[in-house]
DNA sequence: CTGAAAGCGCTTACAG
DNA sequence: CTGAAAGCGCTTACAG
């Protein structure tokens, strides 16, 4: 059973494709087709199921109303939940989106876009990876709309929509500043991207604002792909036993880094927050049946996937309207919990 | 800038488009083609950044080296990492995946699987939500290759890979038996759905073997959607203070349930595993750091994931090679931790 | 060994 | 109001 075509249509109705295009694509009326006509053609592309050929349709006009996504992981909550909406979001405007995941690796980004480009996508959306500027550079150049997530190169021009991950940190510190805590530690990843650096730079400046002093040794910084005992031991170095500088507070710049760190608190024997307080950037469903459930920096995701469909969406629809770059930033917010004390 | 095109090669070097095709393609060896012409080919096309529309091949051949995946939900972790296995292994392979999540609604998955035919995708991997049989019989009969994941109907003749859900539930239940626990639940969802079915079928025939009898009013049996509130209902019920045939055990059948499960029991003061042990479906990273970790039903997803796509695949590479279907039945297994007691 | 030509399934000026 | 024709960028028989 072939698939049924245009002119398949046409010739059961002895009538041209140009005509049968019209209907189907709901100009009928603009061409002042009769309305016998459309009805019959209407019909008949039912009884045949007919289904577009998207391909061909892309082909010919240059859009494939496809949307490239390019995340470090799908199967990392945050961005399955940012996924998700902007797959639903692109959905309500009929586009579909390709998923890739970088895995915060450039060379497999730069390889995704040049697939994405050979696909003919009619926009990006990409948290790009740190040393993917001069991909991000490229793309911008093009014609094709192009916004980032997440994360964003400053001396790009390109649209972006991100989170003050200044702010956010600075609130979440001067939070445990304000439960008197003493030795405030941060525990980062090594990606070397704004977003990142931001955090740690509003927890120094709550600390210095507060006049406490940003001792060095009390940050961590972790390989991007670290594993359980990478954490363990920035852990035990912050807070063991042994420690001759403990700390009795930490803020974990990722929930991974903060789920790891729960376990490996846990495995010290220690008691969170009486031994060490602890907040989180993100709101994994962990942080909220735990021992002592946690005090998180919830971003708000939805928004940020939402938006960067709009504003592609919109681009795409106006090929030519001045570009006017959008430069986006969210605020997020602290919802308190247990691990901080009362 | 516009794109470079197969004839801009050829013009550039004064050659045809076939020529060029079929070095681009690989073949200059196979129709002779002298290296001379065949090393300049490739460096035109370096030269100007050629990037083959693959939207064009896609019309021309018949093939779009793209896959369709559909399940219920790109946020929810398990079909993260299966959406992430199955992006990974297709890659491998030069498929892209257009990835669609139909919330267990089947007129979404219906329009999902029209807009995929439309798209001309060159297979589909489905878990398909209760009352789609209708859409994935007629898929099944289709020229298209096809895999249904986690879940599919038994009456239709498909591909399909799932997990021995029956015998996992079995294992878990016995294991709470073995634990010495006399009255055990089972929270599951109305999904109506083979897998969920068989969860509570092992769990029953546990019981039986076991000499337990089974009590419906220990089975509750919560709407796919539900909310907090639904599980903390019938966790009273099941185990609160006023209960008057109170549990002192729970299957959760899925992972969300389980969460929100610890949520109530931690909310009505009982202690796990003390007042009630509890097993579950799944393994988020919550039931690691919880504060008794929970004792899970771990699923191979890594291998549904990978093997789905390498069934596909092989469809899909030898169309008319005899259709034999594959039905294909994972074992699990039980990760104990301490919310069973020791 | 290489090229001219047809055609995949659409859309869209153009003509009448 | 409707149709014939061109063309999007490829691949692939076919011819020489």
């Amino acid at each position: 059973m072939k698939k049924t075509s245009l002119s398949d249509i046409a010739k059961h109705l002895g009538v041209s494709k140009t005509l049968v295009s019209f209907v189907l694509n709901g100009k009928g009326k603009e061409f002042r087709i009769s309305e016998d006509i459309c009805k019959k053609v209407l019909e008949v592309a039912k009884e045949l199921n007919y289904q577009p050929n998207r391909i061909a349709q892309g082909l010919r006009t240059g859009r494939t109303n496809t949307i490239g996504l390019i995340i470090a992981d799908i199967a990392n909550p945050f961005f399955g939940i940012l996924g998700r909406e902007i797959e639903q979001e692109a959905a309500r405007f009929g586009y579909r989106v390709i998923f890739c995941s970088s895995d915060e690796n450039p060379e497999k980004s730069g390889q995704q876009i040049a697939m994405l480009q050979q696909s003919q996508v009619d926009g990006y959306i990409i948290s790009p990876p740190k040393n993917s500027e001069d991909q991000i550079k490229a793309l911008a150049k093009g014609q094709v709309p192009l916004v980032l997530i997440d994360r964003y190169f400053p001396e790009i021009e390109c649209n972006h929509i991100a989170v003050d991950n200044f702010d956010a940190a600075y609130r979440a510190t001067n939070h445990l500043i304000a439960k008197g805590r003493k030795k405030i530690a941060n525990i980062t990843v090594n990606l070397d991207l704004v977003n990142m650096r931001d955090r740690t730079e509003g927890y120094k400046q709550a600390l210095r604002d507060a006049g406490m002093n940003v001792d060095e040794n009390l940050i961590k910084v972790l390989p991007f792909s670290h594993e359980n005992k990478d954490v363990a031991r920035a852990i035990k170095e912050l807070v063991g036993k042994t420690s001759q500088n403990r700390a009795d507070a930490i803020l974990f710049s990722t929930s991974k880094l903060g789920i790891n760190g729960i376990e490996s608190i846990a495995a010290l024997g220690l008691k969170i927050p009486d031994d060490v307080a602890i907040v989180s950037f993100d709101n994994p469903d962990a942080y909220k049946i735990c021992v002592s459930p946690v005090t998180v920096v919830n971003q708000p995701l939805k928004e940020i996937g939402k938006t960067a469909v709009q504003i592609l969406l919109n681009e795409i629809k106006h090929p030519d309207a001045p570009a006017k770059i959008q430069k986006i930033t969210l605020k997020t917010d602290l919802i308190i919990r247990k691990s901080c004390g009362s």
